[in-house]
DNA sequence: ATTTAGCACTCATTCGCCAAGAGTGCTAAC
DNA sequence: GTTAGCACTCTTGGCGAATGAGTGCTAAAT
């Protein structure tokens, strides 16, 4: 790990600039015009070679020879870490963020697809969100409302007050009585247990339960099964078709790659899951790793809050090519907004 | 509009093997390797006349001076009302479609998707259903459950089944005794009733309504304002990414552009809407007028029906060049398989 | 000892040119 | 009415020269 002590202060400003610059044009960057551009005063020569010296580090690499430099992952990460200063949202940011938010969104559900798109839209990448871990997910109310003999409606309200319902066919008909005790159980047995494994919780307990209360059980069973199956949406995406438009996506084949990565969701989903474990220290960029899947691409992602605890992510997608200082800013802004606005839903 | 009768057997029979090679090649088609791999028993000098006559009439055009010919919009459409000869699906294909849909589904929504993701699967190009026309769409139950004093979770049924359901925060707290009221209210004036108006309904009535009554439309209102927005996807698309291989979007302008239209969903969802309408005559091929947004693009869709009423559209979205001959019965024979599958779920 | 000017060198890109190949239109023969 | 023959058109791919941006290195300047 660098530290900031390896490089000197010529060397850190030139990488800098070098960023900064390759950030906004998407080309290798020359000496010329670096020098020119933040009106820096070394020479081009000089320059040259603390560019040579940053390349030995491995935080640059030519394209080929005798072309201008390019950041390397590494050099991204060296610039994130020790480098970037935040760019502070200006007021109207603030308030846009504040409006679009703010709007009538009566669902937790809501709230993040609301705030993917805000994300897309603010930063032009693709905006992510990560619904609540599933492990943190519990039942705060269950209801099956009779629709025929042999089918019914369910509806679950979970703890983060999303609220998710289906209809199911049962193996033999209820009356209205039996189905206000069914109710009874369901809710007097799996308030504030993990959505996720309630079906096997009460699968297990099956065999305690005697005459009524085992057939209830079993009644309750046919109903828990079907519903977190109807899965509420892990992972939120929009916008993505913005990334056609860098410049690091113009040929066709990169582009599918990426936009089946994004369509099959499980290593996004994953490496959110698992920056939101190890974001103790609020490292909120993640730099796709060379050879993994995630290659070239980068992550800024922020988790927001339910009760004081962070129990999920909101961050954009893009390029390893991006505008940190803004986009931490804008997606940190974002999440603690979110948290402010989930707080009215939860219990 | 053209007649069968406008063209002579020749003429028709090159047509058809000029358009049959285009669909599987992409490629300009030469008057030689049409002789050849149809094994035409005229030479390619009558060929060659043959085809100067089409392209007269207009069915097919040169893509530069001493090319071969393509087939123009106009002869894709000849093709698919005269000369195509449907092409049956094999005993596997008819069996791996009914597996597919007789999976565990247990909701209409779900039976679209599935339905999307299978004819993606299938034929190669996009997979697009249309919910049931709004129009259509009527209550069968709504039921509020109290959440805390303020809030309830509430669910509409409709009358295809499908269940939806979102949380609501309403003005002043309700007892669990006003909340039966306020379920009975509701299901005795609503059943039956356009989802898409109920709230107009009511609003209408409020001036007929007094003491308690009116009490409880006003607090209906409140529910049944935020219900029907909490809007059901109208539109399912699946393996858009699918299109990528096909040659016509090689590049990237066009592929941003199709990729928008998919995107923003209208315009297919209104040349479905209108196919429903007009497909009396089951004309099931949809192809992108010149001069369109759907320019250069085809739609081949079939309704599915629900208790015999023609109620919305499945099918694929994909490139004009389509080997339409097969997706029309993989189509067809779809659209009857979720129009089985959906009345169970309907009433 | 550091910085800089000068210069030769490298490499991608662009353009024009040429040859090959596929396919046509037309004319004359069948 | 059909077909063989032939000249012509147009795309594609390869090759080479000119262009230009940018480097590395060396020697001079600070």
């Amino acid at each position: 790990m660098e530290s900031a002590k390896d490089l000197s202060e010529r060397e850190r400003t030139i990488l800098c600039a070098v960023v900064n610059c390759y950030v906004t044009t998407a080309e290798p960057v020359g000496s010329r015009s670096v020098v020119k551009q933040f009106g820096l005063d070394w020479s081009p020569a000089t320059v040259r070679n603390t560019m040579a010296d940053l390349e030995d580090l491995g935080f640059l690499k030519q394209v080929h020879t005798s072309s201008g430099r390019v950041p390397t992952e590494a050099g991204f990460k060296y610039y994130v870490k020790y480098l970037m200063q935040v760019q502070e949202l200006t007021l109207r940011e603030r308030s846009q963020i504040q409006d679009e938010l703010n709007r009538k969104l009566n669902d937790t559900d809501d709230v993040l697809r609301q705030t993917t798109q805000l994300l897309a839209l603010l930063t032009h990448q693709a905006g992510i969100a990560e619904a609540p871990a599933e492990a943190s997910v519990r039942v705060q109310r269950i209801e099956a409302v009779r629709l025929t003999d042999t089918r019914m409606a369910v509806l679950l309200v979970d703890n983060y007050g999303r609220v998710r319902s289906t209809s199911v066919e049962v193996g033999e008909s209820v009356s209205g009585d039996q189905l206000q005790r069914l109710n009874n159980f369901m809710n007097d047995n799996l308030s504030g247990v993990e959505v996720a494994g309630m079906a096997d919780g009460v699968r297990q307990r099956l065999k305690d339960y005697f005459d009524e209360q085992r057939l209830l059980a079993q009644r309750a069973l046919e109903v828990l099964d079907v519903l977190p199956q109807q899965k509420t949406k892990q992972l939120f995406v929009e916008g993505a078709m913005q990334l056609f438009d860098q410049p690091e996506f113009a040929d066709m084949s990169r582009a599918r790659e990426v936009f089946g990565l994004i369509e099959r969701h499980d290593p996004i989903a994953a490496m959110l899951r698992e920056g939101l474990q190890s974001s103790a220290g609020r490292q909120r960029v993640f730099i796709g790793e060379e050879g993994t899947a995630l290659e070239g691409l980068s992550v800024v992602a922020s988790p927001y809050t339910v009760n004081g605890r962070p129990v999920g992510m909101v961050g954009i997608l893009g390029p390893r090519r991006m505008p940190y200082s803004r986009l931490t800013s804008v997606v940190d802004y974002t999440a603690g907004m979110v948290s402010r606005i989930l707080e009215r839903f939860a219990r």
